[in-house]
DNA sequence: TTTATATTTCGGTCAACAACGAAATGATAT
DNA sequence: ATATCATTTCGTTGTTGACCGAAATATAAA
């Protein structure tokens, strides 16, 4: 029998969270996602994972990318009520509304691979 | 302004949340806390500052003890959503059962100060 | 005032974790 | 097959946080 993770603790990480309300706005690759943030590809990867692990994203290959998208149908009901209702946990925060914006524009065929 | 601090790191430790689910029960001083975590009490004395610094919690000296409580009417929305549901959010633990025993039961007469 | 008890603050240790770059892996294109 | 690009895994490093004991503070009792 696992000792039941603690839910909270993969929300306490700023960046995890920043990843959350990005990919709100539509599935994004790991390159796309290390541009907007500004941290190493193997970091991203690694938030990509937990976020995963705990049930918050999906992952979905596509050729040599790897998108990750929200998981509208997680299997624990704490994981959509929080996704739901993430605004109200976070507030605002102007940070994570730039990541926002970046996100409608970015471009993976340029910020990748470049 | 300052950044507002992030609700879930309140949450991401595991004793600050058993502590939580034992104020539920009734307020509480720090040496019965102390005695039912098995914690050193100056570590018990930053588990609830904390989470008064958070909103979570009231102190309430009473003669040369402190006693803390749920605060009841907190400032913040998201503390009293997260109060009012922290049943959902932890799900069932034999261990802060066995706490919340504990507590029905602790008397500071005894556990303090021998 | 002195003593005792409860709590907080302080300084330090150790473990957990976020971050990085390098190497390994997966996949496409040449 | 080889080269290239995206991603993950691995080993390391620096930071953060939980914890402790000792010293300082607050209150009550003697």
């Amino acid at each position: 029998m696992k000792e039941s993770t603690n839910i909270f603790k993969a929300l306490s990480d700023k960046n995890r969270l920043r990843i959350l309300k990005m990919l709100q706005i539509k599935p994004l690759c790991v390159c796309e996602i290390t541009e907007i943030l500004q941290l190493a590809a193997s970091t991203v990867s690694q938030h990509l994972s937990l976020l995963k692990k705990e049930g918050f994203i999906l992952e979905d290959r596509d050729g040599k990318w790897v998108n990750y998208l929200i998981n509208q149908r997680p299997g624990d009901q704490r994981i959509s009520a929080i996704l739901s209702q993430l605004d109200f946990w976070l507030g605002d925060s102007q940070l994570i509304e730039n990541d926002r914006q970046k996100v409608k524009v970015v471009d993976r065929y340029k910020v990748c691979g470049s």
